[in-house]
DNA sequence: TATCTTTTGATAGTAACTACCACTTTTTCC
DNA sequence: GGAAAAAGTGGTAGTTACTATCAAAAGATA
């Protein structure tokens, strides 16, 4: 790897850390990106070249990849459900604590700043997407079977359900997203039963 | 009524009119807050009193109220899936054919333009836990319940898998929401066999 | 008519984001 | 090793959504 994408590696890595940093001290909508440019010693322009806008600092996960590798690994006895559920206990298991807290800061902010929740949308269509193609590669059916696609919003939907579940709780530092999702998808594969 | 009041609800109507119309015509990010005020004969002062983001203009959607008090009438035979069905097809058998035109207009708009799909995500949140308390009432549980809320979830979801799946046909004037919904809340009720 | 309240428009400001250009740093090729 | 090409950086000058404030106009009330 050359001198120059770890270069790029570190000064993006700078960014978000600042910025993550100064969001959780100041909130979000009171941090400028002069600021956070500041703190991480680049100029504006740089900063956008980095992250095509603010919120984009927050809302990229890099555990998304990891998780849908994890789901494709899982058994061909499960189904694809419990596939989601073990995947999700896999990669968060190997998480180190301080990767672990890191993880539910990120999700604390982009829960309680309106402005990142609504902007969460884009990546909630993207990632049923991404279930969908997965979860079709699995069972062996076409990714845009109508089928597979109402699965993927309906896991997807859980999700969300979970995501404001824990959103109420929050008054205090709990917020154990992933469990809530777990307990969500149980739900789901024993039928909905109402 | 006094004449103050009538005044705001033609100021509104016709402000929101000029913004849909001025969207269709040059594209939602291609029109500014001083075009759309200037068509609607205010000032922009006058807009952000009206409406506090120009978001907001396309995303108010009147039918939301109107399906929930359809849903809280069906027969309690039909199971909460079967009810939303019936309660969406009441509703939009009794719009009007300029009405249904408007509305699918809107929704075309909201689908396209990325910067008001990433402004739903509060839409649909909001629309979660409407629906968990109206079937939560249906079903004679607590709206709070575990398995209402993943229900609703999982509604959710299936209507942006709706949303998207009809976002990818798109290229052409279907763009037919409400039938793909129906066929996806179909399959939910199925059981999502994979 | 006189006064009190609401609505409005004008002005000035902030902050996210874009376009452009000159300058420096890294890579590549001889 | 050095020159040319490519990529990355910072600065400046915009545009646009949105906020704050305030004086003038219009409507309600008596």
């Amino acid at each position: 790897m050359g001198l120059r994408e770890r270069k790029k590696l570190k000064t993006r890595g700078a960014i978000q850390q600042e910025a993550l940093r100064l969001f959780i001290e100041q909130g979000y909508a009171e941090t400028t990106v002069e600021q956070i440019a500041e703190a991480a010693e680049v100029s504006q322009s740089t900063f956008f070249r980095y992250f095509p806008t603010k919120e984009e600092t927050v809302l990229y996960d890099p555990l998304d990849p990891v998780l849908l590798e994890s789901f494709a690994r899982q058994p061909a006895e499960l189904t694809p459900i419990a596939a989601i559920r073990a995947a999700t206990k896999e990669v968060f298991s190997l998480l180190s604590e301080a990767e672990w807290e890191r993880e539910l800061e990120r999700q604390r902010l982009v829960i309680l700043a309106p402005e990142l929740r609504s902007a969460l949308f884009d990546k909630f269509v993207d990632g049923m997407a991404m279930l969908a193609e997965a979860v079709a590669a699995r069972v062996g059916r076409d990714p845009a079977d109508h089928d597979v696609k109402v699965w993927a919003g309906a896991v997807i939907g859980v999700l969300l359900a979970a995501m404001t579940e824990t959103m109420r709780e929050g008054k205090d530092g709990l917020s154990d997203i992933p469990g809530n999702f777990d307990a969500a998808l149980a739900t789901l594969d024993n039928g909905l039963a109402l």
